[in-house]
DNA sequence: CTGGTATATTTACGGTGTAAGTAGCGGAAT
DNA sequence: ATTCCGCTACTTACACCGTAAATATACCAG
């Protein structure tokens, strides 16, 4: 009554906005450092006020992945199959690395959630309208999941983000050993991940390429 | 002295045993479970006199994953480079399966370990000895590891085990929403997951095949 | 036997998720 | 206007975690 005639002195707690702040606290933090004190801080809240609007912190990892697949979309219809899959196998991947989190905590879910659903849903659906049938459209659901996941994966793990910072890994890692005990590693090291230019998450294009290429192949001889 | 006279009264505590023990805790247990105090009881110890092996737990993971690492191996070089790589794909996922909770800690990793450099350098040749020049054998290393870490991933996110876990998932999923809701995930459903003798697992060597092919043309062009 | 060294244990600290109980407030009904 | 209810927030408490620091124990060389 004092502060305002009808308007909220402190915004109220809510499943999303608890769900928000934590991805954000996870983004900056990393998962670890995200406590249920810690997210109530975020909030100005006391940690178990938190649990009046989320069963538990499971709960809560399943209102984040859920957050993350709406953030992925998905690219409109007309541009064709190919492209289609490109987009979206390039906004995923894009999507997992804004949230490194995310990755590890898929698979602790089994609850899939809506936005998961209408994901997967839209993926088949492009395959079926462009004429794969159900089999190949699941073989082909599952290649591309798995490669993007996967990739994701392997560009967290690097040890280096920019290119200039895969020149100081490397050549850390080759006065490790000598060039003679892992050749094979230190030629790849020199030639190619060492050169100029050379940026990781290039590479995603090269599998997505080659594996779409093969899918259209199987498709024309179906 | 009184029990042997110069026998083991207790096998002492080593960083290897530790490490073999902490592996089997968390494949029976899970990794959340597996604690210092859990795993100084499993060697009929307390927790601290782990740490005059280990520096601490994050040291005692990345012996966990060396150990897996090792674990894989590599496939004999005369099979051909097609023939070995789809081996050794097929024994790193059946590896990663079996311990469930490798996947996760790769990414955290950041020092290499022996038998992951050993492994890196053993695919690399195998490439390079079959002639292919060093681009495409890093694009190559990256696609099928991707792939390969991806598939493990989902394999493992899946909620049932066999196919006749599938089975009831599926119909429980079915159950969840309309027909209508999610018309092509009720289809692949119904058509692909509910038809019997299906096993995700097998669907690894779609991937796989399509992917040693599209290299295979690629190096032939070469 | 003596001393030194490596290993094992005890204790302690600040963190975690969350169960259980308590306090306060807004709106509805009397 | 007053009473009550239901929801939200807070406080307290418990068992567990990783591990620093100090202490106790066991072995082996001299």
């Amino acid at each position: 009554m004092s502060s305002a005639s009808r308007g909220e002195p402190r915004l109220p707690l809510t499943r999303a906005r608890i769900v928000q702040a934590a991805v954000m606290l996870a983004d900056t933090e990393g998962l670890a450092a995200l406590s249920m004190r810690k997210l109530g801080r975020s909030l100005a809240v006391e940690a178990m006020s938190l649990y009046n609007h989320i069963a538990n912190k499971d709960d809560l990892f399943d209102g984040m992945v859920d957050l993350v697949f709406r953030e992925v979309g998905m690219p409109p219809d007309e541009l064709g199959w190919q492209e289609a899959m490109r987009q979206r196998a390039i906004a995923m991947r894009d999507t997992l690395i804004a949230h490194p989190w995310a990755l590890g905590l898929l698979g602790s879910r089994n609850t899939p959630g809506q936005a998961t659903l209408r994901h997967h849903n839209a993926v088949l659906g492009c395959f079926r309208r462009a004429g794969f049938s159900v089999a190949l459209a699941a073989h082909a659901y599952s290649l591309l999941d798995s490669y993007i996941y996967g990739f994701a994966l392997e560009q967290l793990n690097l040890p280096f983000n920019t290119s200039e910072e895969a020149v100081g890994v490397a050549e850390a890692l080759l006065e490790q050993f000598s060039a003679d005990q892992y050749p094979y590693l230190s030629e790849i090291t020199n030639e190619y991940i060492l050169q100029p230019g050379y940026e990781y998450a290039d590479e995603l294009l090269f599998g997505l390429n080659l594996i779409l290429d093969g899918l259209a192949r199987l498709h024309s001889l179906e």
